[in-house]
Parts: structure tokens; sequence; C-alpha cells
DNA sequence: CTCCCGATAT
DNA sequence: ATATCAGGAG
């Protein structure tokens, strides 16, 4: 595993690459976020953008969403995937959230994880941008380039990496760093096909050098 | 560990 | 055709 010297000049390289890096679910207040982060898992943000634009036009607070029975929901969100699961957890959150925190997305770790369909990830994030509070969500993109540049190691657990990345990074830069990050992996280091040719990581990187190896020999 | 799942890129 | 997409629950 690499030094964190080393880790901060990579992590540098990738702050030029994407300075202005944020958040790309779109979203208006801390219920949004959420909501939008619990669609999220195993789809592309784009997708998530498109029908919350339609739903959250029809359900702004947690009765909008208890008010329509199951079967309206899941199509409401149906395109997205995973769609029985997340319309049954988004109708459990939002009774939790009336039953027990006066209709509002609590702001601390252990309220959001209690939530249904909320884990480690949804609360990083929304305790990042909604609340500003420090944090580094590891999602796919995250776990996939840290593994590759040799931040992390193949074998690490998500949550072995998460402290990693807050042992290397100092933690005025962990949120924004997060957010340079996912866009890293989401359009430049891709999952399928990352482009190594034209990457100004390509001298540090492990998985790069190796690409570039078979690429060479064959 | 498995299951959930439609849309998209390759 | 199939891998992948801002994961989480059982």
């Amino acid at each position: 595993m690499i030094s964190g010297k080393k880790t901060m000049e990579m992590i540098d390289k990738i702050d030029a690459m994407f300075p202005d890096a944020e958040c790309e679910l779109i979203h208006e207040n801390s219920f949004e976020l959420t909501i939008a982060v619990l669609l999220s898992a195993q789809c592309t943000d784009n997708l998530v953008n498109r029908v919350t634009r339609e739903l959250f036009k029809k359900y702004k607070t947690p009765e909008d969403f208890l008010a329509v029975g199951l079967e309206e929901l899941e199509n409401d969100i149906r395109s997205i995937g995973l769609f029985r699961n997340k319309a049954k957890n988004i109708q459990k959150l939002c009774r939790d959230l009336i039953d027990r925190y006066d209709g509002e997305i609590p702001g601390n770790y252990d309220d959001l994880v209690s939530l249904a369909g909320v884990g480690r990830k949804t609360a990083n994030v929304v305790l990042s941008v909604a609340f500003d509070v420090p944090r580094i969500a590891v999602d796919t993109h995250v776990e996939r380039v840290t593994k590759r540049l040799g931040i992390a190691r193949y074998k690490d657990s998500v949550l072995e990496v998460e402290r990693t990345l807050m042992k290397k990074i100092p933690a005025e830069r962990w949120s924004k760093t997060h957010h340079q990050l996912i866009f890293f992996g989401r359009y430049h280091c891709l999952s399928r096909s990352p482009k190594c040719d034209v990457c100004p990581l390509l001298e540090d990187c492990r998985e790069g050098q190796k690409r570039m190896k078979v690429k060479a020999g064959q």
C-alpha cells in the first residue's frame, strides 16, 4: 500500500482534473437528498435525476409518500430498478421520520442508519452534503479507483478503504476529495475501459502500469 | 453470502 | 449478450 505523501500527490492531480466536483444528485433539501441517494443504489445518477424530477413534484413530504399505496410508489420509481425494495424502504423511512424524528432527516450517523434503506454509504453522503459533517462515503467508484491507484488494497473491505482514506487525507479535504474520486471514477477511470492512455496519473498507478504492459505485449 | 432489478454502454 | 450503475437487508 502507498504512503500518505504519495497518496496526496495523486489526490492533488485528481483535484486538478476535477476542481468543480460536487454532488450530482439533484435535490433541494436533506429529505430529497436522502431519497435520491437511497434510489441511487446500483443505478446511475442521470437516471435517478430523470426520475426524481417528476417524483419530487408529486411527493414533497414524508406524508406525501405515505398517502399513496405501495404499488403506486413502485410504479413511480420502476425505471430505476430494485424498485420493490426501494419503494418499501421509502415508506418505512417516511413512517419513522414522522414517528421518531418530527418529520425531519436527523443530522447524526446513528439515527440515519437506523432508517430503512439507509446504510453507511448513504448516511455518509447525507452527513457530508446536507449537514457539512466531514465524511468520506465509499461507493463503487471510490472503492475501484483507490484500489487501482494502490491507495487501498484489493482485499480491503469498503470500511477499511474508508478508514485508510480518512487516515491519509486531511479532514478538511474529505468532502471535496470524496466527490473528486467519484468524478474520476465516473468520467475517467471507468470500470470497463479506464482511460489510462490519457491519464495524468498513469506513472503513479499500479493498475495502469499493469494494463499498459498487457497492451504492449499483444 | 444471496437477492433485489431496469437502463445503458460496450 | 453482459457488465455496470453513488447499496442495503436478510
